[in-house]
DNA sequence: ATGAAAGCGCTAACAC
DNA sequence: GTGTTAGCGCTTTCAT
């Protein structure tokens, strides 16, 4: 592995020149030195050591981005979206994968840290712990957050009471006044702000708030299922369940299934976020659209605003929209176009 | 950001000292010492600069991890297996989401380079030019392949082969003669492979093998759907369709439920992977089972003795399963046990 | 326009 | 046991 020492004495010239020409800064180089240059460079097929630049002008151009599970399409999506936008302004992005486990959310940023990146996205999980929040200090005006509003950094986020707002009211629309309501941690602000959302539309709509028609999930197919179980067992059962998400509500369309009901004629199913499987599930999925690319691409826009010491506004919310196909109003929904799915 | 001297300076030693302790290489720092030194550094909350370090030691710790989509289930799950064995050995992976675009892998590799990574995982995608090959050149013993074997790297794969024969020999076991495949790009072997394991089994079960039940998709639900409308629009119409990955054959099934046939009794469904959803679609799909996360992890393991300089096999091929469920065999699914699922 | 040299923060000989 | 010092590969004054 050539080095700029390998370049420069192949070129008869000085490192300084070959710096010079790579990074372009004043072109005070002469066009035949730096032609000269380059051809060396081409010649060694030379590679500046990123590292050692990085060490240099302290600024690695690499981001960390902490997420619970990449394997959740929500955050995998959201990862897309900071790519693009790192790719575009030269960023490269370390991924960590916590597994929703406190210790390693710390172990993560300390290493983060360690390893010097410009900044740290933080998405999903919690960070109220005192290590957590002491580990990112020294990274205070680097670090943005999506999907939180309760901790004092940057923040990319959702209308979520909007958003379950429009789900609770189209149910309400289809008829609907005994809904359930599949969330999950409460600790996290995004349930909880569904939640509110649900509730405040009960009560828009003058319906019975009946808490034993919340269950808790955890986000997955398996517990939408589990849950479904159980409300669907009561004396006093739904006509409709919200799910938390689109997973969870998968899982409450195969449980309602397989105790041989109907969807949506014996129970409307209505998720959250509309991944790109819901318009496909049978029946096809109505969801509150979440915007989780671009979650990803306005964090990372955030970021760069922020490594570049710009003011930028605490708090950005984003819009939600309901998208509504058969798992609410049934199959006249295969006579919609192609382009509504 | 306090570096090594200031600890050094707070604990009355060299920073020769300081660096042993921290490094606990030659426990030569007498435990006074080193406690002073510990001491010294939870005060100042020191972390070392992983940059100055793998500078100075030519390791970074930090491998490269090219694949084409992260919000793919398939390379998600695979990202997470790389995570778990990262984690334990102490690497830490950047990532790069190429979207299959051949520029973009080529300048994913310089980067990394770059970057100085100890090693690279490359997933999917094809690496066949000369540019992307020079450019893997100089990391050639620090590279693992996953799914492919037309390339001379270590690779780790999947019997796709067996796999899609199990597939084909289950549906005529249920009693199919017309099955249809969709596949995807012939640049990939891992579809290619599919296919011939599609044709021996057809063959070996004594069906005609017919060229027209054949088409080509993209991986995603959408193009399962359209492929499959194509099919199913076909005066010599397949009763059962192989789909190459779950995304599609979730999008077959909705075509054909879209068209008023039942599945599986009209028009049975098998797909390949078996991500998570695949268990709870409606009807629960059958298909084959890929274990992505162990191709992470095993790939991972596979980098890591590459870099301490163990020999190792070149080709390490994994196992797939069938797993049937009601795509295939219908309704009388649901009498089996939840742990079938 | 170009070169010499001083670091960036760390590790690892080499002294003592 | 502990300290001194020479790099790792680069960027960037400061001379010339």
């Amino acid at each position: 592995m050539s080095k700029i020492h390998d370049v420069a004495r192949r070129a008869n010239v000085s490192i300084a020149t070959v710096s010079r020409v790579l990074n372009s800064a004043d072109h005070k180089v002469s066009s035949e030195t730096a032609e000269k240059v380059r051809q060396a460079i081409k010649d060694l097929d030379y590679r500046p050591n990123a590292l050692a630049r990085a060490l240099q002008m302290k600024k690695t151009m690499t981001i960390g981005v902490i997420i619970p599970d990449i394997s959740n399409h929500y955050y995998a999506e959201i990862v897309r979206g900071i790519q693009s936008v790192a790719d575009r302004e030269g960023y490269n992005i370390i991924l960590q994968n916590t597994e929703r486990k406190p210790d390693q959310i710390v172990k993560s940023i300390y290493l983060l840290r360690e390893k010097i990146v410009d900044g740290i996205i933080f998405s999903g999980g919690t960070i109220n712990g005192y290590e957590p929040l002491s580990a990112l200090k020294e990274l205070r005006d680097r670090v943005v957050v999506i999907g939180r509003h309760d901790v004092n950094f940057p923040a990319i986020m959702v209308d979520n009471i909007a958003g379950a707002t429009l789900a609770v009211e189209h149910l309400v629309a289809v008829g609907h006044r005994e809904i359930g309501f599949i969330s999950w941690s409460e600790n996290s602000t995004t349930a909880m702000d569904r939640l509110s959302g649900y509730r405040s539309a009960l009560a828009q709509n003058s319906c019975h708030f009946e808490p034993s028609l919340i269950r808790q999930g955890k986000l997955t197919p398996e517990s939408g299922y589990e849950q479904a179980k159980v409300l669907l067992a009561q004396r006093k059962k739904p006509t409709a369940i919200f799910a938390g998400n689109d997973l969870m509500a998968f899982g409450v369309i195969f449980a309602a299934i397989e105790m041989g009901m109907r969807v949506p004629e014996d129970l409307a199913v209505i998720g959250f976020d509309n991944i790109p499987l819901s318009s496909f599930f049978v029946p096809s999925l109505s969801t509150i659209e979440v915007p989780m690319f671009t979650l990803g691409s306005d964090s990372m826009e955030t970021l760069v605003s922020l490594i570049a010491g710009q003011k930028i506004s605490r708090i950005k919310i984003h819009k939600t929209n309901i998208v509504v196909r058969q798992s609410t109003i049934g199959k006249e929904y295969f006579s919609l176009t192609k382009e509504d799915r």
